[in-house]
Parts: structure tokens; sequence; C-alpha cells
DNA sequence: CAAACGGCGTTCCGTAAGGGAACTCTAATT
DNA sequence: AATTAGAGTTCCCTTACGGAACGCCGTTTG
């Protein structure tokens, strides 16, 4: 094997690399998460390889953090997050949290999200920075902040 | 430029992705926090090809997620985690928790963690699962867990 | 009913990046 | 002077990403 196999590591974090480890799955589920639910929306949206897009689906079906969902009774179908792949969406929401932190510079944040439980606009995180209460993936709407692409 | 550089999207995961998501650099950073801080320590604790480390630790020293901080009068030095480089672990103990529920099994999680605010083992993530209040990295202490390698 | 279309992959090739082992460099120790 | 230890560096081989073209399969259109 030429790659490592981070999932026979001993460690949840190597665990958790070998479902989303991978270029491209964190952006993938996120993608998902906003709503882009279909092979060419995301493609089109992340300018991904449709080689590299479709090993990464796979991938991330067989490991239980998405699924197929027929949309039409053509083979359609939509790639939808199951409860498995929400909770792993609260990685991102802290990834997005330092992101906006760290590295988003004098334009502010690229999105803004909107807690369900208050209503109100919070930093991207685990807890809402409004009313202090937990805030997973599935309270949280996404609208565009200040540093959005124009 | 052959692999899409994630820094460029307007994306604060995927800016993220760029300071830590090539493959090795998570588990990198895990090694640092928890107290691995020499380049022979973590080549051969995660088995890495030397090459590919000092690649790993460059870009993370670039990124100011760690710093080189002799310990010698010789040229020996340690990396140490920065703030920022603190604040990104956040994301690993999210990642760690979630590998601790959805793909330890029966064995239980490999690490526990001791929060320093309660003295309690807690499980990973960003509150403390038996005080109730926020827990960061450098909150715990690491311990061996039930799912420890042998 | 043949042709075009849309959604979803699959195939192919060129290049870059990881794996592994051997080698280098430098300052300290014996 | 020879040895040791830490920290890279170099070289070669193999794998995997990027990009574009192609294939498939039901549906719509004329």
């Amino acid at each position: 094997m030429q790659r490592t196999n981070f999932g026979d590591i001993t460690c949840s974090i190597a665990r958790t690399l070998h479902v989303i480890g991978e270029p491209w799955s964190p952006l993938i589920l996120r993608d998902v998460w906003a709503g882009l639910t279909r092979f060419d929306q995301i493609q089109a949206d992340l300018g991904i390889s449709r080689k590299v897009l479709t090993e990464r689906l796979n991938h991330l079906v067989e490991h239980g953090v998405l699924t197929r969902r027929p949309y039409d009774r053509r083979p359609r179908h939509e790639y939808v997050l199951t409860d498995k792949g929400s909770d792993l969406v609260d990685v991102l929401m802290v990834m997005a949290g330092w992101g906006d932190r760290w590295l988003s510079g004098k334009a502010g944040p690229p999105v803004l999200y909107r807690h369900h439980g208050c209503g109100e606009i919070s930093g991207a995180g685990l807890l809402c920075t409004r009313c202090g209460k937990q805030m997973h993936a599935t309270d949280v709407d996404l609208l565009p902040g200040p540093g959005a692409a124009t």
C-alpha cells in the first residue's frame, strides 16, 4: 500500500480522517449541507474533477455519511446527509470558525450563521455567540457574509 | 498548478484546509499537542516519511500554527503550538469526538480527556460532558482510554 | 420514431505528490 | 579523531489528482 491507511491507526482523529481526510471531501460535505445535493451542482460549484467527485461521493456513501436518494423515476438521485453525516458537519463548523477568526482578514467572514434557536446571527462554531446555547449543523441557516465572493 | 489550491476559494473551510488539509497535518498537530514535539519523535510515532514530515512542519510553521523553539545550544529545536495553533486543535477535539462516537466500536474511545476545570474525565469535544462548561485544547490532559492500542 | 438532451458517471493520459531508504550536515561527546 | 544524535535532503518508484473526452440511459422534442 502506497498511501498510508489512516483507518488502521488507533486514534479517533486518524479514523475520522480516513472518512473525510481526502482532498475535497470536507468541501463536498459542505456543499451538501448548504443544499447543493446533485452531482453536477457540486461539480460546478467546486470545479472538482468528475472522476474524483465520483470517488469521494462513493466513499462518503460507503462510510454512512451520505445517502443516495432518488428524486425522480429516472435513475437520478441526490445526496443527503445521514445523522452520522450531520454530526460530522459540526467539525466543519469549527473549521469555519477558525478560518473566520484567523484567515478571513479585514473583509470579514464569507458566511454568516443564523441560529434557529434565537434567530440571531452568530459566528461559526458549536456555541451560538449570541445566546450562548449549543448550536449544531442542523440548527443554522447560512447567509452571505461581508467577505463573500462578489 | 496541478493540485487545486484551496486557499484561493472564498470559504473559511477551504482556507482552513489549505493550512491543515494535507495528509498527515492534523496528526502532526495532534502529536505536538500530545507532547511529541521533536522531529524524530513525531516521525517514529506516525511512521511518516521524513520527506513529507519536513514539508508539513515547514508548512505549519509558515502558517503560524507551530513555532520552532531551540532547546539546546546546538541547532536543535522542538515544535510548539502558537495561540493560532492551540485554537486549531479545537477542530481536532471535535474530530476526535466524532470518531469516538461513530467509529470506535465496542472497544471504546482510545483516548480520554481530563478537564482541568472540574478534574473529571470528559468525552472529546468543546463542552465538558461532566460539568458542561467550555473546554478547549489547552484545558485537558490526555489519558489512555479503553480502546487504546495494546 | 429518430434525434437531441440532461444527469451521472468512466476512461485515458500527463504530472505532481506520497513512501521508503540511503545519504548529508553539524555540533557535541568520548 | 572517531562516534553519536538530531534534523533534514536526495533519489527512485508508485500512486493519485487534474482535465478533457467519451459512454450510457432514460426522457423530451419535432
